[in-house]
DNA sequence: TTCCAGGACGACA
DNA sequence: TGTCGTCATGGA
């Protein structure tokens, strides 16, 4: 008997291989797996761990994934219940059509979305994505990626499911009770150890509510944010672009950025004059960022093999 | 050696 | 309200 795995069907155009494939660059992650096709990753399900697997079922204009929960497909109720969090997970909310119809003036850009069609960012949860944009903070990104693995290996919870391992990232209530030194010897600066714990402890004892900036407009979530220590304004706006897909969320500060518009535009900005610069893109430039990122990632990988 | 990495903080004027 | 020095580490 063939086995009929349950299927969500996704808002067109969508290129399940290469949005996710883009943000998977590295191959310590713990918490998420891309490979052979399939997106692995742990989620809370009514409050419990599980592991969500997807696997795409369809094609870029007709994108559809196959869904399976702890290595088997996923029944009837549970894939109720999975929706919501897929769709919040692949960014199902976000209308390409409608971003790409609105840069569509603009040559130079609409030649990047053509290059890139389909292509969203998958979000992560926002603790992970803020801990995340922390660890980055004016450091290499293979330098990010072994912090970030080492405070996973050491920090966070293990779960297996259907022959597969894979880690929930460290809890605010764990990384809370963690001592500035272990991070220090992980080569952690001071700054960005007493950051991370002291926003643990915060979350932990409720001075800090993440879950509230979901429902913040963007500036408000902004302000909101880089009113704790650790957090300034490209942090804040790099997470609520990550985590959130925030359209109007553009990290004008961002090293990646600033290099996407040199390349693309041959103009070296400053933050003011890259603020200014975005412009053009109206309340895309959150996307637009996901895009200059993306594009400039294929670019290299083209000249780097 | 210098400069740059997906910056933020604190001091200072 | 802006600028400047400092923090840390690794690679080009």
């Amino acid at each position: 008997m063939k086995i009929v795995f349950p299927v969500l069907s996704l808002r067109a155009p969508y290129d399940f291989a290469r949005s996710i494939g883009f943000w998977q660059r590295s191959t310590g992650e713990l918490c998420e797996q891309w490979a052979d096709g399939v997106y692995r990753r742990v989620i809370a399900l009514e409050g419990a761990p599980a592991l969500l697997m997807l696997r795409s079922v369809g094609a870029v204009d007709s994108p559809a994934v196959a869904v399976e929960l702890n290595g088997a497909p996923a029944t009837p109720d549970e894939l109720n219940l999975l929706e919501p969090i897929v769709r919040q997970l692949l960014g199902d909310d976000l209308d390409l059509h409608s971003f790409y119809a609105a840069v569509a003036g603009e040559p130079v850009f609409a030649g990047v979305t053509q290059q890139l069609y389909g292509v969203k960012a998958p979000r992560s949860p926002l603790w992970e994505t803020l801990c995340w944009v922390i660890i980055g903070q004016q450091i290499s990104l293979p330098f990010a990626y072994m912090l970030k693995q080492r405070l996973v290996e050491r920090y966070g919870e293990r779960f297996e499911a259907g022959g597969r391992a894979l880690d929930q990232f460290p809890s605010p209530e764990r990384l809370a009770d963690a001592e500035a030194s272990d991070l220090l010897a992980m080569q952690f600066s001071r700054n960005k150890a007493s950051f991370i714990t002291g926003l643990a402890r915060q979350l932990v004892d409720g001075s800090f509510d993440l879950d509230s900036v979901s429902r913040l407009s963007t500036d408000a979530a902004i302000s909101y944010l880089i009113g704790f220590r650790g957090i300034g304004r490209w942090t804040a706006e790099f997470t609520l672009m990550r985590a959130l897909g925030r359209p109007d969320a553009f990290p004008a500060n961002d090293a990646g950025v600033r290099q996407g518009v040199t390349a693309l535009y041959g103009h070296k900005l400053a933050e003011p004059e890259l603020r200014a610069f975005a412009g053009r893109w109206g309340g895309w430039s959150g996307i637009a960022a996901i895009y200059l990122l993306a594009w400039l990632r294929e670019m290299k990988t083209k000249h780097h093999g």
